[in-house]
DNA sequence: TTAGTCCAATTTTTT
DNA sequence: ATTGGACTAA
């Protein structure tokens, strides 16, 4: 039952709204998720509406669940009745129940970034066209953009790289998915809007099934997902949504924070809530968020207030490289322990997940509880894809992509060329891969297919033991098939690590199992809670990226690498400056995400690619003043920093014989080895041998 | 035709 | 540093 005593007047107006379009622009730590959640508290007990007709819908799984959990907290067992889950979760829901509308079986699969790509080199590969004409992540991103706007293979623009037409292999990669049973994640959003917008009476059936749909991280939305509200709340028109555009960092993925700017305009006479009360952070906090973000053009003025005291100005040191952050990083970490700061109340936070290792070795070595969340997805790892692949075939689910998967691991002697005749063999069969092998099991296999028949045979005879769905364990058989011993043969530590995350997986579908889920429900859980262990572990510091860390909060907040190359990462300054804005609007939610105590770190150098690079502190911060960011410099002075880079400096303005002037964004390598990157005015950013680039300073 | 060895490319962020 | 892909020996 909700209490209007917990909210301030913006939030009461924007809970108690009616039944119309609202849009609630939340700054950072306005209390958002509170307002959302009691909205929908109020909905139920004072309006009355039931709990199974109200959709929330959001971005993370990670937030799904803190945002059913909170629910429950406020109006008990009922808010375990709300539908809610992300975008790509509810689409799959209803396309399970669909999917014949678009000639998809509804036992189809969603595939995953690894194999989509996997398919997308068999293509290229079978068309002769060479990686170096056209890579394969460059034909993957700009279907990806094309399923972002909302246009299918048939509805792409003509597009023509290197003599080869674009929308053609589009064409064929959708033909190929559909041979394979597969939708990618993309698919699950755009085949939902053309289910609805194709099969009216299905559309119709899909919009009887909610009153009310709410929305948080809205401007994150990109146009499919805009398509997708429109068509499920056209007609009551019930859409509450949530967002900040300050916060808007999803635009890679198609976001376009003009959804949540135009929403009065698409949606007349929509109710606007302006929650400005910032009821997280110290000032001094959201003094540096607020002189961060300033330098973006194009953003709606807020005023956040704090309700908190003025706190202490943000630190920031400057370490001499990667394993020196870390260590001080965690004797900071320890400090605020000390001051009675629980650990599950430190983040550390980083742009790419790569930078998360020496802070999982230093934090170990210290015996410091941690959680790395997000990283290598725990459902990409390859030996959790094989042990899947086995389990689905176990229990008669698996497609040919995962019959295929194992078929040669362990080996067994089917290479290439043998995988080849069985994947033909089974799409001439006409036979679902559990059917296929049953043939091969009776001994009816020919060529290759003869060697699965030992494997067949251990299938079928723990099928025919097994009394209940849960004695289909999965150690047995990868057990007796061989699997383990081959993964022990491949070194000691890899082994151990990743039979743990075996038995992690078993552990995930025993307790699946025992909540009565269905082995094919499991299967979409897997494939869209990409990187699992989403439980939080209790008294343990958590490690994350910037984008995950979007709508969570810490007592203490580290803002690892904020060096130019990583915040903003390098690929954003090739891109130019909407993408340069995008990567200051992640600092910002870095920031925001701090109650108490805040510090960002950078380093004077740092490995990447095996060889060391030298940054400069990043540009976001790097002129700020004293009194808002807190400079203390490390105590060592670097070594190797003084033989090149006294006289090539990053920030520098060079000129080149051929590309004219720029300016040096950072330095890698030593001696004759070292390379320089520079961003020339005309000629784009380029990397060059120091040694050859004749470069001379101005 | 397959398995093992060596070599190259490769890394932003999430579903 | 890791991982997939090409090359070569069997």
């Amino acid at each position: 039952m909700y209490s209007a005593s917990e909210l301030n007047a913006a939030q009461i107006q924007a809970v108690e709204a009616g039944d119309s379009p609202q849009l609630i622009l939340a700054g950072a730590g306005s209390g958002k998720t509170r307002t959302i959640v009691h909205r929908i508290g109020h909905l139920i007990s004072k309006r009355g509406f039931a709990p199974h007709r109200i959709l929330t819908v959001t971005f993370t799984n990670k937030a799904a669940a803190e945002l059913k959990s909170r629910l429950t907290g406020l109006i008990g067992d009922d808010g375990g009745g709300v539908v809610s889950g992300t975008f790509h979760a509810i689409s799959l829901r209803f396309l399970r129940r669909y999917a014949g509308h678009l000639d998809f079986p509804r036992s189809f699969q969603v595939i995953d970034a690894d194999d989509q790509k996997a398919l997308v080199k068999r293509l290229l590969k079978s068309r002769n066209i060479d990686s170096e004409k056209l890579h394969p992540g460059y034909l993957i991103s700009w279907i990806e953009h094309c399923k972002h706007e909302g246009l299918g293979a048939d509805e792409a623009p003509a597009q023509i790289w290197n003599n080869i037409d674009l929308r053609e292999l589009y064409v064929a990669y959708q033909d190929e998915l559909r041979r394979l049973e597969r939708m990618d994640f993309s698919d699950l959003l755009l085949n939902v809007v053309r289910l609805m917008r194709d099969f009216p009476d299905v559309a119709s059936l899909i919009r009887s099934q909610f009153d009310h749909v709410l929305v948080d991280e809205y401007q994150d939305t990109n146009p499919v997902q805009h398509q997708w509200l429109l068509l499920l709340c056209q007609e009551h028109r019930n859409l509450t949504v949530v967002g900040d555009d300050d916060q808007a960092i999803y635009g890679w993925r198609g976001a376009d924070v003009r959804h949540i700017l135009d929403f009065e305009r698409v949606w007349p006479n929509a109710g606007i809530h302006r929650l400005e009360e910032n009821y997280r952070s110290f000032e001094n906090i959201l003094k540096l968020a607020n002189a961060v973000i300033q330098a973006n053009p194009h953003r709606h003025e807020k005023a956040l207030r704090t309700t908190r005291g003025d706190g202490k100005v943000p630190d920031w040191i400057v370490c001499n490289d990667e394993y020196d952050e870390a260590r001080r990083i965690v004797g900071v970490l320890k400090q605020r322990r000390a001051h009675g700061v629980g650990w599950q109340d430190m983040a550390v936070l980083y742009r790419s997940n790569r930078q998360s290792l020496p802070f999982e070795a230093v934090l170990r070595e210290q015996d410091i509880p941690y959680q790395v969340i997000g990283g290598v997805g725990f459902f990409s790892r390859m030996e959790i894809k094989d042990a899947l692949a086995y389990w689905a075939l176990l229990h008669r689910c698996a497609d040919s992509l995962q019959l295929l998967r194992i078929c040669n691991t362990p080996k067994r002697g089917i290479g290439a060329k043998g995988q080849e005749a069985i994947s033909r063999m089974l799409a001439d069969s006409d036979l679902s891969a559990a059917g296929w092998l049953d043939q091969v099991a009776e001994g009816r296999g020919e060529g290759p297919a003869k060697k699965l028949e030992p494997l067949a045979q251990l299938i079928s005879e723990q099928r025919s033991t097994a009394m209940s769905c849960a004695d289909l364990g999965l150690g047995d058989l990868l057990e007796s098939c061989g699997y383990v011993e081959a993964l022990q043969a491949r070194g000691e530590i890899e082994a151990v690590s990743r039979m743990e995350n075996i038995r992690t997986l078993q552990d995930f579908i025993e307790t699946s199992m025992g909540e009565g889920l269905q082995v094919a429900d499991f299967m979409d859980q897997a494939a869209l809670l990409q990187s699992g262990e989403e439980q939080d572990v209790d008294e343990a510091v958590s490690l994350m990226s910037l984008h995950r860390a979007k709508g969570l909060e810490f007592d203490t907040v580290i803002i690892a690498g904020v060096e130019d190359g990583l915040l903003p990462h390098q690929r954003s300054l090739d891109e130019g400056e909407t993408g340069l804005h995008e990567e200051r609007r992640l600092l910002y939610v870095g920031i925001t995400r701090a109650r108490d105590y805040l510090l960002l770190t950078s380093a004077r150098m740092r490995r990447a690619f095996g060889d060391m690079v030298y940054p400069i502190p990043s540009r976001f911060i790097s002129r700020l003043g004293d009194d808002v960011l807190r400079r203390e410099a490390s105590v060592s002075q670097p070594q190797q920093e003084a033989s090149y880079s006294t006289q090539v400096q990053s920030g520098r303005r060079v000129r080149h014989p051929s590309f004219g002037e720029g300016v040096i964004l950072s330095m890698e390598g030593a001696g004759d080895a070292a390379r320089v990157t520079v961003r020339f005015q005309q000629a784009g950013t380029k990397r060059l041998m120091l040694k050859y680039a004749a470069l001379e300073e101005i």
